[in-house]
RNA sequence: GCGCCAGUAGCUCAAUCGGAUAGAGCAACAGCCUUCUAAGCUGUAGGUUAGUGGUUCGAGUCCACUCUGGCGUACCA
């Protein structure tokens, strides 16, 4: 519909080519009586042609040359906005495309042949994927979808760090549960990490190890064990939410390969770092920095920024169009200080998007819950999933706009009931497969033939709705907003209702009943689709 | 103190570069099932978009200041 427009436009700009000085913006009002798309581009004119709108946009109008078959009308209204009415007949043609096209309906070609990373949940593995996680898992994969559903070539990848002091509190907090299990009385310290997990993960080694163990260094077997676990644990938490990532990348190799080294060698061959206090310091006011930072402590270890600095040059190495990261306000602070970095180092910083999503509050008994890994006061994903379903919780995640706070009430969340909008979408779904079952038995079939006999309100809004969705989905990929998907199937889902209330299938006439099934039919497609960009189920029956 | 994110109906949230009368769901109230799934639909009620100024044809949206909340502000990540 917008390139139909679009098209009228650019003809009409040969004749007043004061159109050319604008970019020509079309919307869809918010009231349905100002057509189905709408141009302020009079109004814009006004200054520069010293005119009043309504008579600019009377000249505009006098320009196009729509096509009667499309455009059914054309006017001014308010100020100085050209509302545009399309005919039902041109409405109605998308049904054939939607169903022409099946699953590849809403994806387009825009980025073809475009590759981009996009790195998510990255927890390092001291404990259970844990509500805080989710938001930022969900989110990452819907994200990488959305892309891939605008023609990119995406790697999903986790990026890790093994050593380090958490892993270090890690393995002693397993050799202590271990000791225990031999029969010590100890007193486990606060600091530790509190979790029944480590206690498993200690009856593991002692499995596997006997006794032998006692003085070995917590640094070593119990680490280790205990890393393996625990990302056994993350990848089947992963998987059980849909989600698999093309590669774990382990902070480590970028010290084995000396990468960390070399940038350090740049950075003081160029001048850009500087010693003080036994540390080394990073020039970060000379590249835009609020101040210096330290990148190698005294003791000689790098601080986070250096390898994350390093982690983004093999990024950047790998050629990727887009770099995608993604992480929780938590860290909002430490993304300008690496990409100062890397801009230093010569790289394109501009093909970085960095996404920073607001916490999760979680709400459980009407009181807000703080939760910490070490203290073992979380709620796994693992736990949520068996509570509500992992549909539930992937929707649940992706519904809010990442910038804001998401409150998750637990106690909401299991109730299952009417009040969980995955149902609603999930029972448009469900009924229009139910209608098809039925109809199927009564020899209806669908036809394509008279969709331009469709002209009931809601079978029209519905025609406008469907149309709305490729739109939508590049949309939303193009602005990393997966949760403009989810309100826009929730619209597609109340259109659709509205209508399954107003206009039967069964009883009516065989042409306009077939009809009624291609429609239902087209909705059913795009919801599905829609929902899989999500990775939610749609349900035959429910 | 400074920086980032937010503040919209009782609650949770939408609102496509600044557009026309700020919309949904839940909760409340009143209706709609002898025919395709009532996990649905219809209606009523609910708002000074935190506040004050500014920018302009036009502001929830942009700017300034104030208030409130979250997260940072490390030789933790």
């Amino acid at each position: 519909m917008k390139e139909y427009l679009c098209s009228l436009f650019e003809k009409a700009s040969e004749t007043l080519t004061y159109l050319k000085e604008i970019e020509i913006a079309f919307s869809i009002p918010k009231i349905e009586s100002h057509g189905d798309f709408s141009t302020n581009a009079a109004m814009l004119l006004t200054k520069s042609l010293k005119k009043n709108p309504r008579q600019i946009a009377q000249d505009i109008i006098d320009a196009l040359e729509p096509d009667e078959s499309v455009i059914a009308k054309i006017e001014i209204a308010g100020p100085g906005f050209i509302n545009f009415h399309f005919t039902v007949g041109y409405l109605s043609n998308i049904v054939k495309d939607i169903i022409t096209k099946g699953e590849e309906f809403g994806r387009t070609d825009k980025y073809n042949g475009k590759r981009a990373n996009v790195e998510f949940v990255s927890a390092n593995p001291t404990g259970p994927l844990t509500i805080g996680h989710g938001r930022n898992a969900v989110l990452g994969d819907v994200v990488a979808t959305m892309l891939e559903y605008v023609g990119y070539d995406v790697d999903r990848e986790y990026y890790f760090n093994n050593a380090g002091r958490q892993m270090r509190v890690l393995g002693d907090s397993v050799k202590l549960r271990y000791k225990e299990k031999l029969g010590e009385s100890i007193e486990f310290p606060e600091e530790y990490y509190q979790g029944e997990y480590i206690k498993d993960v200690a009856a593991k080694v002692l499995e596997e190890y006997g006794d032998k163990l006692v003085d070995e260094n917590p640094e070593g077997i119990f680490k280790k064990v205990a890393e393996e676990a625990i990302f056994e644990d993350i990848k089947n938490t992963l998987a059980s939410l849909g989600i698999v990532m093309k590669s774990f990348f382990n902070e480590h190799t970028l010290y084995e390969e000396k990468k960390i080294e070399n940038i350090l060698n740049e950075f003081k061959s160029r001048k850009l770092s500087y010693e003080k206090d036994d540390a080394v310091w990073l020039k970060l006011t000379e590249l835009g920095g609020e101040q210096d930072k330290v990148i190698v402590k005294s003791t000689g270890e790098p601080t986070y920024r250096l390898p994350d600095i390093a982690y983004h040059q093999n990024k950047f190495e790998r050629e990727y169009d887009l770099i995608v990261d993604l992480f929780g306000s938590d860290h909002s602070a430490t993304y300008p200080d690496v990409m100062a970095g890397c801009k230093a180092l010569g790289y394109d910083v501009d093909k970085v998007k960095v996404l920073i999503h607001q916490f999760v509050t979680i709400m459980e008994n009407g009181e807000i819950v703080k939760m910490s890994t070490r203290k073992a006061n979380f709620i796994t994903i693992d736990e949520l999933i068996d509570d509500v379903s992992a549909d539930v919780v992937r929707y649940f995640f992706i519904m809010r706009n990442m910038n804001s706070h998401l409150n998750f009430d637990i106690d909401l969340a299991k109730k299952q009931s009417d009040e969980n909008p995955v149902f609603y979408l999930q029972y448009a779904h469900a009924r229009i497969a139910s209608i098809l079952r039925m109809t199927s038995q009564e020899e209806l079939s669908l036809s394509l033939e008279n969709l331009a006999g469709l002209t009931h309100e809601s079978e029209v809004r519905l025609f406008k709705k469907l149309h709305q969705y490729e739109e939508e989905v590049l949309y939303a990929a193009e602005n990393f907003e997966p949760h403009k998907i989810a309100n826009y199937l929730e619209e597609l889902a109340a259109t659709f209702h509205k209508f399954y209330t107003d206009c039967r299938i069964l009883g009516t006439e065989k042409d306009l009943a077939e009809a009624r099934i291609a429609l239902a039919k087209a909705v059913q497609i795009v919801i599905k689709n829609g929902l899989g960009i999500l990775k939610v189920s749609a349900p035959e029956k429910m």
